[in-house]
DNA sequence: GCCTAACCGAGACGGTACGTCCGGTCTTTTT
DNA sequence: AAAAAGACCGGACGTACCGTCTCGGTTAGGC
């Protein structure tokens, strides 16, 4: 979803790349305003002091401009390692999700309500925004089935969706992606519970003898 | 989303509430046809042998008439009563997205798009489908308390929202609603094994005897 | 082009006749501020305080309704009788245009517009405002005849048209009636020299015993 | 009402002179088949092969169209030389306003009716259609004033608008432009006795001893 | 003193045209 | 050859009027 590379030797002038980054720059403030659907490539261009013809000689159509901004937006998730699997998860959801990051919220509001219908769209976000953040999730339970911590889980696939499915389902509902707190009680009520019982011998930061569930009062 | 309601008694001509059936029947067709984006004003009014004016006087534009029409086939969800807790739930769940539905899918998929900008949209979806669908599900598990088939579920309103959640998920990363195999496998190995020990009817994949969760204390 | 006489012996209510009125009024006021073109019907019917319907029940469309609103606004002109051609010629003619009469230019420019693409608004216009006029010239002249002042005009009819036409075409440029001072030069370098030769009572510029055009010094 | 000139050196594409033409003369097309009134921007656009906004970018409206595709249309006066002036005047006249000419007939009543209203038509109208036409107005008299035909008419003014006020006259009143007969009637009733007795020495074409207005008869 | 038909204001109805905006392409000039 | 600028065609948008129709309510005769 990079810009098309000029192929071999190039005569002629060459591409200037900083229009990539200006456009691309430009189109996230554009959906971050107002959205997918009314972002026009008009105005991303005159934003950007381009010409539309800049931007169609570098992306197909406005899905792919915007799927190729967004993707340059990735800040790849870091591997986190707090010595337990809980630890780790909070680091890694929270990290992604609670921030009081209202362009970051915005972006990805006017980008979900394209999401849904453009199919190039789909495929692209998946492939660049969920995959390396499934990669470094399946990364932390790995290392707890090393450590001893839980045991392999069988539908793993399932259970790695179930955090940012409810993230979806709350922006869905709410507008906005929900609080830290409202990730940590998923992953505190859903997902460990499903990680097997406590194993005794190995976690540290879990009190093996409290129910996982009723013993966590949620954060907020 | 139902077309303004006109306060007391107002002076001149009824609205002629044939139109908005008329209108909704049109919009709904040309949805599954063409899709949310190729449908246009004009051709919802056309064909419901209406004049734009007429469209316009109840919804704002594309979206809310969109909405309402979606709203009005609600087909409200059935209080299934199969015996036991996943025999219920698969007859729920199953019949709500299970269908391969072209109607049905693009209708869900056009909502869906109007839902993150549109607090209203939001409010009146929530409202309207997922309030009742929400009761049903909660009577479902009410019964199977009563039955002693499970205990009571301390974060039920977490755990009700786990399916649509994923089944939201899904449409968001495939454009469509997954298949009835899909939201089995969602009950069997998410939502059932959090509803407490040993549910001896439990699905066909289960072990039921190392079940991740039913080695947990009841929560009462 | 009254309002559609209701025949013979009516069953049930009274055509109220002030609405005639008030609906009239309406139309001569947007009349002068909009014009015809911009001149709706719903903006008449709400200035009345009337329903559209009570106008459609009354006139065929908005070209039936401004000409009988015209119609009554005719203020008939009156003989003049100075006793000189010149005299009742000036009385005549700058007693119709030359008035500081916002109103009524701004509703004949209105007019104006409407008569030249319909044809029935040019026909009771013809008989409404123009032939009365025509008639009290044509008086005017014949008297003078009556008085030996001048010769029976061969051309009665064009000679009559100068002056409006004169008139008319200074609307037309200028989008506004010329002054009175433009009429009385048309009158006396263009109608009374038309009138035969030496017209004795001629006016204050003229030098009586020449012909009227050539006996000036040429302007260079 | 050309349209907007682009100032000096402009960057960006051209404007496709070639529409411009396409798009009046579709125009006048239309003028001529359906009328002013049921003259719609898109038919234009339409059979020019052209966009709407292409229409737009050049004129302000329907108004403004029409004038400006009429004045394309204006076939310039040429200086008829028959060597008398009533000749000249007849072949002036008549060479404009004599055609049985459903086409020309239309254009001018489209005209005229935004004539009235907007200040900006008038002034180009006066410019390109009025000021060419009362040159060579001007032209015929100044060649008569030589030859020794006329004196010098002192209100030339005046004079030079008679046979296009009672020609507007005469549009406003039937809706359509009089015919040759009516405008030599004019010619020889009004202007020409207007312009003094036959000065003896010269006047080849006139006769000099009869009074200027009963002498001739109407040429139809 | 009702009945009934036509009236009234208000405003919804099916249409039609409007003028604006945007998508994606093409052209001109400059770098 | 790529850049900025912007014109081009096509087509959907939401608005405004048209002339008609439908409301609920008001006047009048005619019985």
């Amino acid at each position: 979803m990079t810009p098309t590379a000029t192929a071999g030797h190039a005569p002629g002038r060459k591409r200037d790349t900083s229009r990539d980054d200006a456009l691309c720059q430009a189109a996230l403030e554009l959906l971050a305003e107002v959205g997918y659907d009314r972002l026009t490539i008009d105005a991303v261009a005159t934003r950007a002091g381009a010409g539309k013809a800049t931007c169609y000689r570098r992306w197909a159509g406005k899905a792919e401009l915007v799927v190729d901004a967004v993707g340059r937006m990735k800040a790849q998730p870091v591997l986190p390692d707090t010595g337990s699997l809980r630890g780790d998860l909070v680091e890694l959801t929270c990290h992604f999700h609670d921030q009081d990051d209202t362009f970051r919220t915005e972006v990805q509001a006017g980008l979900l309500s394209g999401l849904i219908r453009d199919a190039k769209l789909r495929q692209v976000f998946a492939e660049q925004f969920i995959a390396p953040r499934k990669a470094v999730f399946r990364a932390v339970f790995d290392r707890a089935v090393e450590r001893g911590e839980i045991a392999p889980i069988p539908h793993f696939e399932l259970l790695s969706d179930v955090v940012p499915s409810m993230v979806f389902h709350q922006m869905i509902l709410n507008g906005r992606p929900p609080d830290a707190a409202f990730i940590r009680t998923v992953l505190d009520q859903i997902v460990l519970p499903l990680t097997g019982p406590g194993t005794p011998s190995a976690g540290p930061a879990q009190n093996p003898n409290q129910s996982p569930i009723q013993n966590r009062t949620p954060s907020s």
